[in-house]
DNA sequence: CTTGACCTTCCAGTTGCTGGAAGGTGGATA
DNA sequence: TATCCACCTTCCAGCAACTGGAAGGTCAAG
């Protein structure tokens, strides 16, 4: 099937599509005419990478998780590492997040959004608290 | 004074303070021999920026704030709005790392993670669950 | 007078795509 | 058969927000 089509079946745009073979993620056979040429296995392939995508995984992760995936003997305990590495990641961005939502929800409170020149916000930035 | 002090007191590398300059947000004086000279007004602008980034800003929002904070007549409301619109971006952000944190943490719970090849993660990731 | 720590500019790379230009291909229609 | 349009191709450029490094100028100390 053309790229189009991978590109529906797989819910990637086809320029990621490219993108991915170019970063040399797939390699799908090339038709007479020059179009690229992916059958079912490439599709799989590509929606692997879109969930793994979605689910937080740098594309160099991608790489490895597609190649644990591929290589029908490899322990399972390689891939937990991985995803419990991501887990550890998700946690402290979200610390960091909570951390910033409460500064920035202070301030927030604290300015009485007027038309007054006076604010909180700004003088904070301003002073360092 | 010099880049290297002006960073040690805005706490941001050299590098970047050259390129708040390259993007328009500071204007150091410019000394006989070609260094940059800044003085206290531009240390204190450069703390200002290493915060409100800090807090999330992005450097055109950054851009946004110091305008404000130098236009002494400005309403505490501008100031107040961004800030909320930023607070609302940091909310949805922890929500969807928090999804991402539930779906990842049950496929780590899920896989036994022994050398065995059958891994419950890489199914997910195969199969879309 | 040389060493080493500064400073300068400029160019390239990072991550993960996305947009657009210029041009070839394929199938349906007039 | 001509033409049209959607699709495909490649390549080049750009986004955010820096960061690294090369090549070279400056300055104070020993």
């Amino acid at each position: 099937m053309n790229i189009g089509e991978a590109s529906e079946r797989s819910g990637l745009p086809s320029k990621t599509i490219r993108y991915y073979e170019d970063i040399g993620l797939i390699r799908p056979e090339r038709g007479g005419n020059g179009y690229r040429d992916y059958d079912a296995a490439d599709v799989h392939k590509l929606r692997f990478l879109q969930r793994s995508r979605g689910l937080g995984f740098s594309v160099e992760e991608c790489r490895q998780l597609l190649a644990l995936y591929e290589d029908r003997g490899r322990a399972s305990a390689d891939v937990k590492d991985i995803a419990q590495i991501k887990l550890a990641e998700i946690d402290r961005k979200i610390r960091e997040l909570t951390e910033l939502r409460l500064t920035l929800e202070h301030l927030v409170h604290a300015c009485h959004g007027n038309d007054r020149p006076d604010c909180p916000i700004l003088e904070e930035l301003s002073d360092g608290g």
